[in-house]
RNA sequence: GGACAUUUAGCUCAGUAGGUUUAGAGCACUACUUUGACAUGGUAGAGGGCAUCGGUUCAAAUCCGAUAGUGUCCA
């Protein structure tokens, strides 16, 4: 190799490059074949704005996964996608718009549309080169958009071929309104808040009779819906109204009174207003007291003609304006202020109300059992676990799904009417089959193409994502292609918690409804990033740092390293700039590494003196080390403690590798190594970039191009996980102790200020194996190892160590001699002390006749144990001090004697 | 209001089956260290007794109960 190595590794030249060299060789892209597949599609980001952290960390896993699965012999196919998002891109684009002075119903549907296309191609481009950026390795042929012409087929298919098995039905329910955006929304797309809201008592009259009832609410303006009062059965206080009526102010209709269980006696004074058309807990009370519903809003939240002189007047102008009318009557008794949660529209912010509309819906109970089963007989396992909890209770209770959206942007519902009637309408592909279904289910008409109007509303964005794993690979038209049948199902889903109910609950049951497969093997879920405020970092809150700056100051590796390391399963994560700083500065240690192991000087002609021969030992203990270290990390990665398995390398390459394994490795100047050493060397420098690959794909990459430029096989990405060998534990044991001492010895050099460099001499009660001699000296500067039989008289002559419980004595020459200083002493006073406390413990257990009855022979023989070396601690430690004691005088006047 | 989750060093988190020499990391921190891979570095160190209270047990961070804080979901 011997090539000229820049100091500095700068990722803006690098990345790039390294991202074009795996796109060139074609080596992101999947095709059906005889191995594994390794299946994963990407949760599509919606083409609204910039990608932010929370993608940065979801897409990171991602392809940590899949190069880790490409690496390891699978067929690893990940599927890059972007979501056309209704709402959102809808509001985003009327928004532009507006400021513009342009509306969405002046420039007509297919206008708006164009001005839609628009907004998306441009959002498009920002926000693949933002995933390419990061170093996805998504197969790039295969990206989809979910307004792609098979996808939007694929949607219609579905909605058709449910509707026609009673699936899909038209009914007319209380929903959730959005008055600004003029659409329904789910359930799950309201945000509620704690709001301070007032409760007003209102009296109504009752019939025939001078007495009033009073009715608290909150929502004194809907009074013109009002078609019952109820009260609890239980409740003696309005035992006397029963089947009375009373009189609704300012409109003075009257209206029934009801007793149900669902009042709340201790709420307001135990006595509430049914107003069904806008409430949903009262529009069950109307299906169950037969009442009627009566709607008193227009689209825009504004009061219909139901609200007399109040006609096209805001629902919240009107509170105000009738509690003054109420009060002004005498018929507002008191207000009170009340804590509320409020619903509100998670895209527009504004207040949700509730109206009856007819929409479209999914009937649910029948689709999910199956789903349900799967993920409690552990077909479709959940990471981490908790959520199966959540999932069993939402599948649980589920409702019917409310797939249609008031809006133009998304898949338009192939439904399309002819008449006015409820049922005047077919379910067809395109106008043309509609015509043709009409012909058939209304005979002798004279329908023409021009009478028939498609709904103008579009589904559910949901209700194209939820198809995903299925129809990426056509497998909703062409259900029985070889992709389908070689990719399906997936093996994992990584995606937020936040979206278990949007999404993955749902894509189970599509999978099995029209499938009868699980979609996928597992689901990984990623923690919701916050900021330092704890807020969730979203696009609608704007505190989300668009990453591509970190990565322009950092690198992509960087940021990758920082994001994975933070990361724990399914629990949120606080983003810090400073995540990415690690990354950077372990960055800079891979590349120091390779520029040391880069510089070695090595040649098979080696005159005398002029070699260096590093221990064997060291070299088998790295060999050893890594096996042990790449089994630990296996069990982690399949865990999915992706945090831990990098960290685990981490550590290895810091502590071991370099701080160890090249300290002890490198020679003095001017010496050169063998080429058998340096091959062994580059072999596990290696080994260790392919672990690293998965995390810091770049870097590992461009060293391994370096590495291998010589040779044909210069790509890491494709080149194979390192398997798992045996590793003899003891060696790593023993080298371990040794290291032990060596950070003992420098421990005692630090307190006592000494120079590191100082020689010194160990003495030892064991006979230490000759080939760590050279690495105590290289590492620790121990001149001599020389074996004590017997403890030496005078310890003060020593510094002195305990490892465990075995002792050492440490020399140093006269010039480093210093004595111990108070402070030393009050050590291992302190010391003494702490032991003798632990052993007064465990000597409470061992005197309890309870414990030896009860314990394990196992525990009993360990807590012995420990007695026995808590005891000889006690002593040594003992016996150093009274022996520095006993010299005091003798240190004070002169230079220590030799030891001997 | 209900349900669930969570509470371990300054911060972010581990802690497997109650018992592994008196609770482990990483970051931040402190001291020393500008040594030819790296100061984006090196060496060493200090920091908590596991939210609180009570219980079970020979033994509790770990199991049970209550309280409080935090978070999520639902109404």
């Amino acid at each position: 190799m011997d090539f000229e190595i820049p100091k500095k590794y700068d990722h803006k030249l690098i990345e790039r490059k390294i991202y074009e060299k795996w796109i060139k060789g074609n080596y992101f892209s999947s095709y059906p074949d005889n191995r594994t597949p390794y299946t994963i599609i990407m949760p599509p980001p919606n083409v609204t704005g910039k990608l932010h952290i929370g993608h940065a960390l979801n897409n990171t896993i991602q392809d940590v996964l899949a190069r880790h699965a490409r690496m390891n012999g699978y067929n690893v196919c990940w599927v890059p996608g972007l979501d056309h998002a209704s709402i959102a891109t809808e509001a985003k684009v009327v928004e532009k718009l507006i400021k513009k002075g342009k509306s969405k119903n002046s420039l007509g549907r297919k206008k708006f549309l164009s001005y839609v296309l628009k907004w998306v191609k441009y959002h498009k481009e920002i926000i693949l080169n933002q995933i390419k950026i990061l170093g996805c390795s998504c197969d790039w042929n295969r990206l989809k958009f979910t307004m792609d012409k098979k996808l939007y087929k694929s949607v219609i298919k579905v909605f058709i071929d449910l509707y026609k098995k009673g699936y899909i039905y038209r009914g007319y329910r209380i929903v959730n309104w959005d008055p600004k955006s003029r659409t329904t929304i789910s359930d799950e797309e309201i945000v509620y808040k704690n709001k301070t809201r007032c409760l007003y008592y209102i009296k109504y009259k009752i019939e025939n009779d001078n007495k009033y009832v009073v009715v608290a609410t909150t929502r004194p303006e809907t009074i013109f819906g009002d078609t019952a009062i109820c009260f609890n059965p239980n409740d003696n206080r309005f035992y006397h109204l029963n089947d009375k009526r009373v009189i609704v102010p300012i409109i003075n209709k009257s209206i029934p009174i009801i007793k149900d269980s669902c009042a709340d006696i201790n709420f307001g004074t135990g006595c509430f207003k049914v107003t069904p058309a806008h409430d949903i807990r009262d529009k069950y009370l109307s299906e169950k007291h037969k009442l009627d519903v009566i709607n008193i809003f227009n689209k825009n939240a504004t009061i219909n003609e139901k609200g007399l002189h109040y006609k096209n007047m805001d629902r919240f102008f009107v509170r105000k304006k009738i509690v003054e009318e109420l009060k002004s009557l005498g018929f507002l008794l008191k207000v009170e202020k009340l804590k509320q949660k409020i619903g509100f529209s998670e895209r527009t912010l504004s207040e949700i109300e509730y109206i009856p509309s007819i929409q479209w819906f999914l009937k649910m109970n029948k689709i999910s059992k199956k789903s349900f089963e799967a993920v409690k007989n552990k077909e479709i396992l959940f990471y981490p676990e908790k959520y199966k909890k959540i999932y069993f209770k939402w599948m649980k209770k589920i409702r019917d799904w409310n797939i249609s959206r008031q809006l133009w942007w998304g898949h338009r519902i192939p439904a399309f009417f002819y008449g006015n009637g409820i049922n005047d309408f077919v379910i067809a592909e395109n106008i043309d089959d509609a015509m043709k279904e009409i012909k058939n289910k209304v005979k002798n008409s004279n329908i023409t193409i021009d009478d028939i109007k498609q709904d103008p509303d579009v589904l559910d964005t949901w209700f194209s994502s939820w198809l995903l794993p299925i129809s990426v690979f056509d497998g909703i038209i062409n259900p029985y292609n070889n992709e389908i049948k070689y990719y399906y199902p997936l093996e994992d889903m990584v995606t937020g918690s936040d979206i278990l109910f949007f999404w993955i609950s749902r894509m189970i049951m599509s999978g099995f409804l029209l499938r009868n497969k699980k979609p996928f093997n597992k689901v990984f879920f990623t923690g919701i990033v916050r900021d330092s405020n704890n807020k969730k970092i979203s696009k609608s809150l704007n505190n989300s740092p668009d990453y591509t700056y970190l990565i322009d100051k950092y690198g992509a590796d960087s940021v990758r390293f920082g994001v994975i390391l933070k990361t724990t399963p399914g629990k949120d994560f606080f983003f810090e700039e400073k995540m990415c700083l690690q990354g950077r500065n372990f960055i800079n240690k891979v590349w120091n590494a390779f520029r040391l192991i880069n510089s070695l000087k090595k040649t098979d002609f080696l005159k005398k003196n002029e070699e260096y021969i590093p221990p064997h030992c060291v070299i088998n203990w790295i060999k050893n080390r890594f096996y042990y270290i790449l089994n630990i990390f296996n069990k982690q990665i399949s865990k999915y403690k992706l945090n831990e398995s990098l960290m685990i390398l981490y550590k290895f390459f810091l502590n071991d590798f370099c701080s160890i394994f090249l300290e002890v490795i490198k020679p003095y100047k001017e010496k050169y190594i063998s080429k058998k050493v340096y091959n062994f060397i580059i072999k596990y420098f290696k080994k260790i970039l392919k672990l690293l690959h998965p995390y810091i794909p770049f870097i590992s990459e461009k060293i391994w191009n370096i590495i291998n430029s010589v040779k044909n096989y210069n790509v890491l990405m494709i080149s194979s996980w390192p398997k798992n060998k045996n590793y003899d534990i003891k060696i790593i044991s023993s080298f371990k102790r040794i290291i032990k001492i060596i950070s003992l010895t420098r421990k005692i050099k630090n307190e006592n200020s000494i120079s590191k460099d100082a020689n010194c001499v160990l003495f030892s009660m064991k006979k230490e194996n000759k080939e760590y001699f050279y690495i105590l000296k290289k590492l620790a500067n121990i001149s001599k190892v020389i074996y004590l039989s017997k403890e030496p008289k005078n310890y003060s002559y020593f510094h002195f160590f305990l490892l465990d419980s075995e002792k050492f004595f440490l020399f140093f020459s006269k010039k480093n001699y210093t004595k111990l200083n108070k402070k030393n002493i009050n050590n291992i006073k302190n010391n003494i002390k702490n032991l003798n406390k632990f052993l007064y413990k465990i000597r409470d257990n061992l005197l309890n006749k309870n414990f030896l009855s009860c314990v394990p022979k196992k525990i009993l023989l360990k807590e012995r144990k420990k007695e026995i070396d808590t005891i000889k601690k006690i002593n040594s430690l003992e016996e150093y001090l009274k022996s520095i004691k006993k010299s005091e005088s003798y240190q004070d006047s002169s230079d220590p004697p030799p030891p001997k």
